[in-house]
DNA sequence: CTGAAAGCGCTTACAG
DNA sequence: CTGAAAGCGCTTACAG
């Protein structure tokens, strides 16, 4: 039966009062209060009574009750494989938000945090993402790693998702609308060597993901355009290995600039700037520093540090369109997109001299 | 009848399809997975077989139907009414945001974000924050100003909600968190008056709110505690009313201080150092600012201005807290509570000499 | 220990 | 032109 309101509230008008007060059926009701899609034809006079009587009674649908025989609720969930929290003002989660928020708004679409999630990388229980998430009408999703099982699941029962950031796994088949890091990544690469630059060093995190691997095949078709050898270019290492010593070798060995990329936890930038504060090496003027993506909000030195920035509010907004396309089955546009790097001229990157 | 899927999508797995692959009714699905709360006896093989079953379905409870149905879903409303879209990272919005995910995590619970009200000052439609809101098991509500009459429904409804922020409408029956504006101003007015202030202009809105009623009441409370006649203190203006020859004004007519305060929009404070800009006023050396609250992301000649911050983030994780306490009914504690805010320093004021 | 049934408030074929 | 009825997927007395 019923279950009783948690506490003693005064009951809200449902059709079914309407429809009593209206000496009309329930069904008439809910066809007048619907704006009667259906076209069916309905006589004024009945019209009228009925909107009256909703009038009089202070009538509001609910919306529970709506979304469940409609089939549909108009949420659309959001779910982040983050390691922290992303509580950090300067966190890469924050303009996707605010993209996904301007998109939402303008679809009539509400946005579920699904904040559960958070403080693991990956999901702890198996099935703990396919739980929540299909109370939304569709999800998106970001993170560096993704449990892919989990998704497999979802894609084979068609419920639909958006990863924002671009994904190849599972054979190609993960919608997402990502950031073109390898054209913005050689273009970097191609302006040092413009402005001198030859001997260079990549640095990035041992850690694969997408945005890395990217990145790295736009360092190296950079450099390769640009006639440079890529046998020393690329460093993979975690923060531990980028000591003081290291960064010192390769300014004696003639390196005159450096590239890093922008990570979820920022750590190969923190210790590469760590680095050359502790050899007080001078930025441009000793080397050049520049990174793929933002560098962390704590910033460095208070410079702009050179390189592209990536469009996550546009991301953001770009994958809530393409996922509501993918609810309403409507959309013509392709489901793996990738949108164009802004670059950034920055104060860490000059000339080669001498 | 059914209205099918909007596209041909497979079927999610419902309770009942769990209790046909176990060989059980729908309503031991039921019992089993929502964690037998009535304490009913029920043979663990029968657990195990519907748990597999629902494991192997890969089965996600149906929010809006758990929801009717009367239980909860673990899901808290925010909903703003901003005038604009908290898109400015440096927005109030996105500290109460980060305190609000922060306790919703911690409690298990998600976030829904109501982000189709943005954009008005106060929901169009009448009807319309009841409409949306109820999908949620409690909601959290945020703005300078709020619609009462839905409000009140929500209220005689017995829905759980509470407000981020002092509100004193409905005869005071409303839940909130807020910000104890009245001490932290006048302890402002206060410290001004010791380092030798005494003639100050508090610039506020015209707009009422009851964040700018409590600075008002502070800052007259501080004044008469520091023997400070209040009777040219207050100036209430918008924007365009403080122009460069009214603040020239007040400076030649010997005041030394002047208070603005937070606002959603800024206005105020970005009209005044405007003013104090074009002026070419030094600060703090020919006169002292501060604020009550943040001043816009965009900050001002790159100084901290003085005054105090607003306990956002405590105030979203304590409202979250709150809330989750009027959902269950268990709450023990106040429904209407302040959090002090902390001084700010600053470098714009300063010691008034000779 | 388990199941049949009512009911939450709607939408939507379908039958008058 | 209008109504009776099924159904959305759950919860919860109630009856075996």
């Amino acid at each position: 039966m019923t279950k009783g309101r948690a506490r003693g509230a005064r009951r809200r008008p449902s059709q079914t009062d309407i429809a009593r007060m209206a000496g009309v059926s329930q069904t008439t009701v809910s066809l007048i209060l619907s704006g009667n899609k259906s076209g069916i034809a309905l006589a004024e006079s009945t019209r009228r009574r009925v909107l009256e009587a909703a009038e009089e009674l202070g009538y509001a649908p609910d919306l529970v009750a709506t979304r469940m025989a409609a089939a549909r609720n108009d949420i659309l969930g959001l779910y982040t494989f983050t390691a922290t929290f992303p509580t950090d003002i300067g966190h890469s989660y924050y303009p996707s938000l605010v993209g996904v928020e301007e998109a939402a708004a303008a679809q009539g679409q509400d946005v579920l945090l699904f904040t559960g999630s958070v403080g693991r990388a990956v999901p702890s229980r198996p099935g703990h993402v396919l739980r929540r998430v299909r109370v939304a009408d569709g999800c998106l999703f970001l993170g560096r790693h993704i449990p892919e099982e989990e998704l497999e699941i979802l894609l084979d029962e068609d419920y639909p998702f958006v990863h924002i950031g671009r994904r190849d796994e599972l054979g190609g088949r993960i919608p997402y609308i990502g950031a073109d890091y390898v054209v913005a990544s050689a273009q970097l690469v191609q302006r040092l060597v413009a402005l001198g630059h030859s001997e260079i060093r990549y640095v990035r995190e041992r850690d694969d993901a997408p945005a890395s691997t990217d990145r790295e095949a736009g360092v190296l078709r950079g450099a390769t355009a640009a006639g440079l050898s890529t046998s020393d270019l690329v460093v993979r290492a975690d923060g531990a290995e980028i000591t003081a010593a290291r960064v010192r070798g390769w300014i004696d060995g003639g390196v005159s600039a450096v590239i890093t990329e922008e990570t979820d936890t920022g750590a190969v930038f923190t210790a590469l700037t760590r680095a050359l504060d502790e050899l007080g090496v001078r930025c441009p003027e000793e080397l050049s520093l520049a990174i793929l993506g933002a560098p962390p909000a704590s910033g460095w030195r208070g410079r702009e540090i050179g390189g592209f920035t990536v469009p996550r509010r546009e991301m953001g907004s770009a994958a809530v369109r393409l996922l509501v396309d993918l609810v309403n089955d409507t959309g013509t546009e392709p489901h793996q997109q990738l949108l164009a790097c802004r670059p950034v001229e920055g104060d860490t990157i000059a000339e080669l001299r001498g």
